[in-house]
DNA sequence: CCCTGGGCTGTTTTT
DNA sequence: CAGCCCAGGG
């Protein structure tokens, strides 16, 4: 039988708790605007208050807003942070610098690539397209050599991605994270020196490459006084998942006047994956003694039960900066743990009590989320939601942007900003009837030579252009000798081509989606009917493409924007009530920075999480445990865990699980409230029918 | 050379 | 359970 928990609960919420805390401000502003500054700040200590009232300050003693740089996590974290000093100090403050590392670095190239050989209109290439850009190398390579086991695509890019973020040779790195891959290293070289030097023929740039060309500007003398000219001050926000590079990128935008400011929690740092290194943190003082250091543990977000919990698991960490967060909110309820039978009753029991705490509690749907270690934990969620008729959104998963028909479209427009863009040449390719990998790679292949006779022919310094490889003989010639299935297919790809360079020269990028949807264009919606198999849901993103693209008036804006703007992949389903408050399903690492009244961590056990993946990497465990702090310290007032008993496999066999060790280390303290199930077996009434397809969220588009 | 279907594998987190 | 590899027919 169900342990009953009764619940009381302060109704009325404070709407600005962090008022209460003056000092944090204080801190913030007692301190010279023009000197070094680490905060060392707990969970809900008040970090972005922080940092807006240090940027006012600034602002205020005479730093102009357009020299002040503010590097965040996420762009719309920056934003955020603007909107909240600009009711501060006035409208001035929009002008101050701020954004991701990337988003930053991208700005500054757009002005100076071409002093590193790259083409004036580069390309953003995001995780995808790295990927299919590798692959194709990988194949390319490994057909000459040996039929040794090569990585795929995807590992071979992690590797490389790892060695470029903490300086270390690939090989080192292969040795201690892939070591079945040692006997073929010399062929990984070069693999990795060919993606390097054809990134930079082609005029692609990746997500690394950003910060390495940023560094790059900034670590030569000329370069560099043009580049840090304007900028007087830099606050680095979550200064714990920075890796080296970035480090190395801040230090040197402040190294004349080291004006710098860096907020973050150690334990917090979730990145060790991507190669962010905390001891950037825990040793900023030794590369900036003069720097004056805030420890900030008054926790304002979460009740003092769900605050034992957290510390119970920091106390378990191996290093960091000792600190215990001190709550300030009144007690509340006990965190609980519900163990389920399996992740169906876990579902069930997660909907419902939504429910119950919906109807009976008055907690909003958007004051709910439900953090998970991988996506995949969230599909059993998902339906049961669907199903209970409960609206939710998912931060998580495939993104809008990443979704065949969105890249399909993109793809036409990418050539057209792009000429050398391969990748795109060789998806346009594939769209045609009759065409297969071997006929695309050929199409991008001629495209490509004729460009290149082109460049041959007239060095002047006008930017190549896709109509160049059109026009020429040769590649008229070759796309006409293909086997007439093909040719007939390729003809019209390059027609539409021809219309889209021209459109594009006088009008917005969304008259150029027109083109590439529109009947008498390429018809792709009538293509997409026959490829997929929803093609009204995929048709409506087309849509939802085209009125976004309507911000814009440059392509070039508009395809870097959307290859730097991963935050846009979110997807919704609500049972139609139109108001659209929602609970939100997000992985734990999406999560961060945020918070709600009401937060489930579902499937703790072994294996999920802390994730037996990341186990297996060594001293992972410690990002695991952080991650675990991450996702308790999101809850201000209700905290609820659960885990499957039972793990169903493949084969059909069941098996016990573990309870996470975090779970485990919490139980022996005593500051859980452990719940039993009650379960009742109920009819379904067809209200499964409300389900539709796999009843699994798609990506939307959201501002 | 393209396409399809069957069998097998491997499965995290992301700017 | 999706994505990859391979074999075989068109």
């Amino acid at each position: 039988m169900a342990r009953t928990i009764s619940v009381k609960r302060a109704r009325s919420i404070d709407k600005e708790p962090y008022l209460k805390g003056l000092n944090v401000e204080q801190s913030a502003t007692v301190l010279s605007p023009f000197s070094p500054l680490m905060v060392i700040a707990g969970a809900g200590s008040g970090k972005t208050k922080t940092l807006t009232a240090r940027v006012a300050h600034m602002m205020q003693q005479g730093i102009p807003a357009s020299a002040i740089m503010l590097l965040t996590f996420t762009n719309r974290a920056a934003a955020n942070m603007i909107q909240r000093v600009e009711k501060q100090v006035g409208p001035e403050s929009r002008r101050i610098q701020g954004g991701t590392f990337h988003s930053i670095a991208y700005r500054y190239l757009r002005q100076h690539a071409t002093k590193l050989g790259y083409p004036e209109r580069f390309t953003v290439l995001d995780r995808d397209d790295a990927e299919s850009f590798m692959k194709s190398i990988i194949a390319e390579v490994s057909a000459q050599k040996s039929a040794h086991k090569m990585p795929r695509a995807k590992a071979m890019l992690k590797l490389m991605s790892y060695a470029i973020n903490t300086h270390t040779h690939l090989n080192e790195v292969v040795l201690e994270r892939a070591p079945q891959y040692l006997a073929v290293s010399e062929i990984l070289a070069e693999i990795c020196s060919l993606y390097i030097q054809r990134k930079i023929d082609r005029g692609f740039m990746d997500f690394d490459d950003l910060l390495i060309n940023w560094f790059r500007l900034l670590d030569d003398s000329d370069t560099h006084s043009e580049m840090t000219r304007n900028v007087k001050a830099v606050l680095v926000d979550e200064y714990q998942d920075t890796n080296v590079l970035q480090a190395q990128i801040v230090d040197a935008l402040v190294s004349k006047h080291r004006n710098i400011t860096i907020v973050g929690d150690d334990a917090q740092s979730i990145y060790g994956f991507r190669g962010a290194d905390v001891r950037n943190m825990l040793f900023f003082a030794d590369r900036y003694p003069e720097c004056a250091t805030q420890t900030l543990t008054t926790n304002y977000r979460s009740s003092p039960e769900i605050l034992s919990l957290a510390n119970v698991t920091l106390e378990n960490a191996r290093y960091g900066f000792k600190k215990e967060l001190r709550a300030t909110r009144d007690a509340g309820e006990v965190p609980a743990l519900v163990p389920c039978a399996d992740s169906g009753i876990q579902a069930s029991f997660i909907a419902q009590h939504i429910l119950t705490l919906h109807q009976e509690e008055g907690v909003d749907f958007d004051d709910i989320a439900i953090l998970y270690r991988a996506h995949a934990h969230s599909i059993d969620i998902q339906v049961e939601l669907a199903r209970e008729g409960i609206p939710f959104v998912v931060r998580s998963g495939l993104r809008f942007f990443e979704q065949a028909h969105i890249k399909d479209v993109l793809a036409f427009l990418r050539i057209v900003e792009n000429p050398r863009d391969e990748i795109s040449l060789a998806r346009l390719a594939r769209l045609s009837e009759g065409v297969g990998e071997v006929t695309a790679s050929r199409f991008a292949t001629y495209f490509r030579g004729a460009l290149d006779h082109v460049q041959v022919q007239e060095k002047g310094g006008r930017r190549i252009r896709c109509v160049d490889a059109l026009h020429n003989e040769d590649f008229q010639r070759e796309i006409a000798a293909l086997r007439a299935r093909a040719r007939k297919g390729l003809e019209k790809i390059n027609r539409i081509l021809e219309v889209l360079d021209r459109v594009s020269q006088s009008e917005k990028p969304s008259k150029c989606i027109d083109v590439v949807t529109a009947k008498e264009g390429f018809d792709y919606l009538s293509l997409l009917e026959r490829k997929f198999d929803n093609p009204k849901d995929r048709k409506a993103d087309i849509e939802q493409l085209a009125d976004y693209a309507e911000g814009y008036e440059s392509l070039t804006e508009f395809l870097n924007d959307l290859s730097l703007t991963q935050t846009a992949g979110v997807s919704a389903k609500d049972s139609g009530d139109e108001e659209s408050s929602a609970v939100t399903l997000s992985t734990v690492h999406q999560a961060k920075g945020l918070e709600w009244r009401a937060v489930f961590i579902p499937a703790l056990v072994e294996g999920m999480f802390p994730s037996e993946m990341a186990l297996r990497e060594g001293k992972a465990e410690e990002d695991e445990r952080r991650l675990f702090y991450v996702a308790a310290t999101r809850a201000e007032e209700t905290l609820i865990m659960s885990y499957p008993q039972v793990k169903h496999l493949r084969d059909g066999t069941r098996v016990m699980t573990h309870p996470s060790r975090f779970i485990e280390e919490a139980r022996d303290e005593d500051i859980l409230d452990i719940w039993s199930l009650n379960i009742e077996d109920v009819e379904l009434d067809g209200a499964e029918n409300r389900l539709e397809g796999s009843g699994v969220a798609r990506p939307t588009l959201m501002r």
